[in-house]
DNA sequence: CCTACCGATCGGTAGG
DNA sequence: CCTACCGATCGGTAGG
């Protein structure tokens, strides 16, 4: 994610640079809107107030939007996980933090998290074999942690699949209707998750 | 749905009789494999081995489509849900039936699941308006049911609609990844999900 | 159920 | 950054 911006569209009328950046920008606010299928390049140029053939001199194509969005916030995504759980041993700790980072991406990246969600198998191969890896390498990762718990007693869970599953998605749900100017910050909804996530594991403190 | 299959393609090689519930059909499985957008009639049309105009016979147009499914879909989770909580009054009993007939419907209807899910936005008005009141209408029918058990004091949820959205939506995942010939059956995975609804909200026996 | 065909729009290129 | 333009494909109609 090399966007200058966290959220909203890019400058887009006036004195507004158009950039490799920018362009990409306007391009994940409406691929997450309308879908990729759903959105004309020209609806991405318009939001940048240029002509069509214009974004070419900043991107390759509309399929290398998707893939870039796609692969770089699933790298984000293992490595959230990653930094989460190292140096933690405790499956409880491990857990809470996984959840904690995995929730707070969804809150902070809603575009992004859309757009994975919705719109990755639209992506050629080999990318669709790239983003699928990540994405399956991201929930082994998370479950291992479940069973590892469920092993040592500390979690009672029936099925680690099942479990990791309802917790991966729950929080994948924050995207859809999280708003920053709203009640919570993402920091509580990510606490929050976090919590849910041992209650469904049966994690009793 | 008056679909005469719950899953897969309707019969499309050799002596189908081609009508307007096997359009409908093939164009759910489409649809939910690969989105509103990215589905055009002519593979609608090629799944039942019939020229694309030809559809035109059984079908007003692809908007139509989109509609009933998600329409239709809507009404019948709020039928569900209605049935589910009738002349139930404790809210452990609501909240477990509730979730459960949901979950229940995300692993029976898959395809119309995904479809809701990732196309309703797609509709043009009034559909949409449609659409979402219904949606609203459940959520806050369901929602209600953890904010009574939370006034009773059966339930400790810090946050009614942070809990009734993580319930809603781990259990709509289970459209993503449900199998007919998993491990599990389709009642098996709605009961966990309902005792994860009532740990998501404190519920203790 | 078909062939023939439509206007509109798509992503993208040429060539400044 | 633009205009001019491309071939491909879209949903859908006419008229059998």
């Amino acid at each position: 994610m090399s966007s200058a911006h966290a959220e909203g569209v890019s400058a887009p009328a006036g004195r507004g640079a158009v950039t490799g950046a920018s362009v990409r920008d306007a391009a994940l606010t409406l691929f997450a809107e309308r879908g990729y299928h759903g959105t004309a390049m020209s609806t991405v140029a318009a939001a940048l107030v240029i002509r069509t053939p214009s974004l070419y001199n900043h991107i390759r194509g509309k399929q290398d939007l998707l893939e870039s969005i796609v692969v770089e916030t699933l790298d984000a995504v293992l490595a959230d996980h990653t930094a989460a759980v190292a140096g933690r041993v405790d499956p409880v700790d491990r857990l809470r933090e996984a959840t904690r980072v995995y929730a707070l991406r969804h809150a902070t990246h809603r575009r992004e998290a859309l757009v994975v969600n919705r719109d990755t198998a639209s992506l050629p191969e080999p990318a669709l074999s790239a983003a699928r890896d990540r994405r399956r390498a991201h929930e082994t990762a998370f479950r291992s942690i479940i069973s590892e718990g469920a092993e040592q007693g500390v979690f009672a869970v029936g099925d680690a699949r099942l479990a990791s599953f309802a917790i991966l998605e729950m929080s994948v749900s924050i995207a859809r209707w999280f708003r920053e100017d709203g009640p919570l910050t993402a920091e509580q909804v990510a606490d929050e998750h976090a919590e849910f996530a041992l209650r469904i594991v049966r994690y009793r403190p």
